[in-house]
DNA sequence: TATCATGATACAAACGTTTGCACATTGGGG
DNA sequence: CCCCAATGTGCAAACGTTTGTATCATGATA
């Protein structure tokens, strides 16, 4: 049987408020009891029972934590499970817990988030909003304090982490232009997930500041594993003369797969193509040739997040705001100089 | 505010414990009223408050999750997605949630189970017991019902999902001594694994049974990432001519570094070595050649997990028991016919 | 010595449920 | 017509905390 504040008070011969207090470094208790109480709680190895804490308080000490398309599916990219570590290494530090929205296969995004909510397990709840997707309106009737990673399109009034994609996407395009290229190929996901539609605006933006004219041809989705229809789209860009010399890629993963497919058409990177990518993950490390890449800094986007949430409910942050956590451009072998024309 | 239960009782023209028995179908309540406060209920959008639930029953319908090394490390690997995806449906259809051990980086996996058992928050726990540690001592002080994924060494009295790894890696070996081989490696990861142990013993039973000695220096570990060392032993071995003919490989990432390694010495795979690995990775799907590899399906591990746990919950079980997981062997192309002698 | 401010502690209500028990109503059997 | 079983409801205690307010010493002030 666990031991509660009553057997605390009664063995150190006080009442249970003063226990209460004791333990909070209220400073209506004197020093002397203060100790004592510390000392015969360890002794019984007293933890406060958190549902009971919480039912007064109507706060508890865990947040809730939402991926795309529930936990288990993301973590297969190496992004998530980067973010994670961030988010639970701030909770850990700051005694927080983190609830995983349980993801039945036969439940949406939305249902997920709802069921957090109304789980009244959590205090406060971390989006990990990749793309688009219609939870605006279930919100705000519950009161919980909503962290969004990545941002959505009316991000006025949210809290929100990310980085400025906007000048991600234009960074790497004007890596790549510093080096002649003029041709430049965006490759992406699919225009659904934020990411994509703000990196592609900075493509466009250091396109058009470089005098060029952005292509609309020139931004292509594809996956390299189910699409075949795709790859006969990219296969047809890259033959003949007018072929692009770079490529801004969205994801590692994604340059891997274009390396594997480009040299199926004889063309070498970064010899005939140069391609600039984002996520630098590990097997972007060891790829061949190792990827020229974006660093978006998931931990670190995931520790933000956190500390975000957990100021918000601790009442040191009030009105919306968004932290941007910045990238860094990490050189490696994946692009080289334009050929001459 | 949220509705109460007080608030279902008043629009509902009942009293309170009316309302609460009628919300779990008791058998007491009227057919009549037990419809009409569900209307209410449901009109009010009354969710019941799980923190004075718990307070009073001593249960709370969550369960805590323990990845070795904590959650966002081991994610690394498409293992822990998988059973976590099993899990995760388990749960969500039982109404359970999930709370993940939050890693800080200094907490060890046995401060980390105690920490998650002291929260108060969970009914229960579930531990992916990849390798041996010293969670005994500190589990049975507090009552929580535990069930470990991947068994450890003395299980006579313990709650446990696994596979039956002696008979994979003796089918495993059985079938590449089908094949003709006789010269056969056994490569893993490191022998503070649970899986390494069992699998090796059925490696050399299979050994024996085809009346062969197992070789000690032929049962060798290696991570072909960091550790060079282990890299010049296995070079060694596969010089000369009574190099292995084949190889049973703890993990599709480690065949696929494999598979790199002998291509560096010219040694094709299956032509020169044949490989039979584990885990069907989708990696190990797409690489050349495609693995020949054993599916311990570790979906069906997490789903088998949680019912067990919440079966626990429910009083359905009673006695330490241990659910054993089918693996399958899947045929592709890294295994042939041995060489002649 | 009586009064008061000060500091330390105790009392008790409240949080929203569940559940053992008491109570009220009904209809049937004696 | 009375009693009783059966059926349906309500009362109130309990779960383990937090916290506003009351109480109680103590020593200083008048």
């Amino acid at each position: 049987m666990k031991a509660t504040i009553k057997d605390v008070a009664r063995l150190a011969g006080v009442s249970v408020s003063t226990v209460s207090r004791a333990l909070h470094h209220n400073p209506r208790i004197s020093e002397e009891v203060r100790q004592k109480v510390h000392r015969v709680a360890k002794e019984l190895d007293f933890h406060p029972n958190q549902m009971a804490r919480s039912l007064v308080s109507r706060k508890t000490r865990i947040v809730g934590l939402m991926f795309p398309g529930s936990a288990a599916f993301s973590m297969g990219h190496p992004f998530y499970p980067a973010v994670l570590r961030g988010l639970g290494q701030v909770a850990g530090e700051r005694r927080y817990h983190m609830l995983l929205s349980t993801g039945s296969e036969n439940l949406s995004d939305a249902e997920a988030v709802r069921d957090l909510a109304d789980s009244g397990y959590v205090s406060g709840l971390i989006l990990l909003a990749a793309q688009d997707s219609p939870m605006e309106e279930l919100l705000p009737s519950q009161a919980l304090p909503v962290v969004e990673i990545g941002h959505p399109p009316q991000a006025e009034n949210r809290y929100y982490v990310d980085n400025d994609n906007v000048k991600a996407g234009y960074a790497a395009t004007q890596y790549l232009l510093a080096r002649g290229h003029r041709r430049i190929l965006f490759l992406g996901y699919s225009s659904r997930f934020f990411v994509t539609v703000d990196r592609r605006a900075g493509y466009e933006q250091a396109l058009t500041q470089a005098g060029l004219i952005p292509q609309k041809e020139w931004v292509v989705s594809s996956s390299f594993i189910e699409n075949t229809t795709d790859n006969a789209l990219l296969e047809s860009l890259f033959q003949g003369q007018g072929r692009p010399t770079a490529v801004v890629s969205m994801d590692d993963a994604l340059s891997i797969g274009l390396i594997g497919f480009l040299k199926t058409l004889g063309l070498a990177v970064p010899k005939d193509v140069s391609i600039i990518s984002f996520n630098n993950t590990q097997a972007g490390q060891f790829a061949s040739p190792a990827l020229t890449t974006i660093d978006v800094d998931p931990y670190l986007l995931g520790v933000s997040a956190m500390q975000l949430l957990l100021d918000i409910l601790k009442g040191r942050v009030q009105e919306p705001t968004h932290v941007e956590v910045p990238f860094q451009l990490i050189q490696r072998d994946s692009v080289a100089e334009a050929p001459l024309p």
